[in-house]
DNA sequence: GCAGAAATCTATAACGTTATAGTTTTTTCA
DNA sequence: TGAAAAAACTATAACGTTATAGATTTCTGC
């Protein structure tokens, strides 16, 4: 009376035994049938499935990955960095969105500025917790991509490295970016251009100076590089450090930054001391958000799809999760003069 | 030497097995000593982590979810709004900083916009693959807390509800916020304040306008909500529905808005009128970043600290994935009038 | 010196899955 | 007709862990 209508114990949640329960299989032919193997007879195929879907069985991803050894998650390991809420988030959700339908699941570990940067990399790679990670803040020399390279655990970067390692990546052109940024700048007349450049230690400060000076020098420009601060230094230090440099001897009258945030800063620093955007200096900015056509719309903005990127990065890495022996995908996303907002 | 080098196969990472091959002792006990189980001899234990310590030893968490059932896994099921770059990032960093030291990891699980909002969590219980889950973004008839609660699946919202369930929550007071805000417009003389409401379909849509309404009440002053735009309508439909608004008869002089993009909006929106702020109008505005004082330094400012959720959420979780029976966990940021920036 | 208690340790089974080797049934065709 | 081949299915072991019950050793008290 108590017990009638279903022959086995009505369980939690449905595994392969309750299946096999229900259909007097044997569980490892209800595991052969849900795969669609081929010595599974195809009325036998259907039945299961159809038991399958009617108790709502959904494999259980431990069993799954201690047998197979498949995690099916992809880490991203970012850190706190100033523009988080541009570039972590954008990217974030972006590939979430690239990984949707598939098997993978997205497990974010933030890296905390105290603490020691491969940390999250050994932990991930020592507990072989997923199946490949994304990085962001690449450096020349990065130690987690010779980290990881060198244990063969699938990884792909936001940025380019200088380890020799031929690995997945997406960058920016930042090197394009000034350019771009610097020429436009000339053609608004502007002669001295100051350059707000990332900090030192990441791939893409390199790149962005670089085509900032040979961009100044093709057209003739006096190019400078502003030492008092860079473009991750937080607002009140770069406003204070342009406000400075721009109260001194030989004023520049460009301005070329990396980030939102810097921009706003280097413009606020700029007005405090009563110069006007537009007439006694420009300034050019690369920004994933819209916020600096609104904060001040004589800025010269170009667009970073970050979006994009997340979307690459989160395929090039099931590529080489699938197969790790093929070419690492690689793109580098090369800004136009077009892209000026 | 009592041993050949390597007694057992040198294998890729090592186990209990390895531990109990090493040391002589069974797996269980080795498991048992690692957990410093009353039943194991001191010197036991201590060789015993020894070994594990040396080996550098890490439990398979896939195992331990099979066996225990547990998962350490905290999910974070995030839509991708207006104003993620806000909120979304800020609660997933602070969310991992107050996970730091635990056992449980953060997967974030999007929302897109164009599925059913019950789905991830749906598919969170059915496959039991967090221990517990953060939403945000609540409705007063929420259905997944109705769903979640129903299930005893542990969660905890940013944002209350009007469910009558309790739950843990986090929530900023923006009923006092909006209370806040109307009386520094009225402060600075302002008459007829225009409210920039959220989404009628979120809870604190309710408790911002219902604020705002009872503040310009209590002090004399026309109130009026937009009706063309809401606060994550998007920058170009909020700019061209303030200005819209600010062209017609009887002209709002104070505004009230709920978000950094929403603030930017209705600035420009403004003075594309030829409206300047603080002679014209005044704004105020909630943010959880800290921008908007540096793109117009009139706008009155309320600063949300999302980091303080998104801590506050963590902890709550946990205690309630540790004890289900315990009082849930609810707090309310109360804004005061010294918030102001 | 010995029974019983206490302290240590171990064997076994189970969590849910899949790979492998094996068994049974059916089909083919010489 | 019957032997081999093909098709369809199954039993078993294993992944790494822990709970449980049981086994062994050591300690007590008299």
């Amino acid at each position: 009376m108590t017990e009638s209508p279903s022959p086995q114990i009505e369980q939690g949640r449905p595994t392969l035994k309750t299946i096999a329960a229900e259909s007097g299989l044997a569980v490892a032919t209800v595991s052969r049938a849900l795969k669609d193997a081929s010595d599974i007879g195809e009325e036998t195929k259907r039945r299961v499935r159809e038991i399958a879907k009617r108790l709502g069985y959904r494999p259980n991803r431990a069993a799954l990955r201690l047998r197979t050894g498949k995690t099916n998650v992809i880490a991203m390991v970012f850190s706190t960095e100033a523009d988080v809420m541009n570039h972590a988030s954008s990217l974030i959700y972006s590939a979430a969105e690239a990984l949707r339908g598939t098997a993978y699941h997205v497990v974010i570990m933030p890296y905390f500025g105290d603490e020691d940067p491969m940390a999250p990399v050994r932990y991930l790679v020592e507990t072989e917790s997923a199946d490949g990670v994304i990085l962001n803040q690449t450096m020349p020399n990065d130690l987690r991509v010779r980290y990881l390279a060198e244990r063969n655990f699938p990884f792909a970067t936001h940025g380019r490295t200088e380890t020799g390692i031929e690995h997945p990546y997406f960058d920016y052109d930042n090197e394009a970016f000034a350019q771009i940024a610097v020429q436009e700048l000339a053609r608004r007349g502007r002669k001295h251009i100051l350059l707000v450049a990332p900090p030192g230690s990441q791939s893409y400060a390199a790149h962005m100076t670089t085509g900032f000076l040979q961009g100044c020098a093709a057209l003739g420009l006096q190019s400078e590089v502003l030492t008092t601060a860079h473009s991750d230094s937080g607002a009140v230090r770069i406003h204070a450090a342009v406000a400075e440099r721009l109260s001194g001897a030989n004023r520049p009258d460009g301005m070329v930054v990396g980030s939102t945030t810097a921009a706003m800063a280097a413009v606020t620093g700029a007005e405090s001391l009563g110069l006007q955007i537009g007439t006694d200096f420009d300034l050019a900015a690369k920004e994933a958000l819209n916020f600096l056509f609104r904060f001040r719309r004589e800025i010269i903005v170009l667009h970073e799809d970050v979006g994009k990127a997340g979307d690459y990065l989160a395929r090039a890495l099931m590529a080489a999760i699938e197969d790790p022996t093929a070419a690492p995908r690689q793109f580098l996303d090369r800004p136009t003069i077009a892209d000026l907002v």
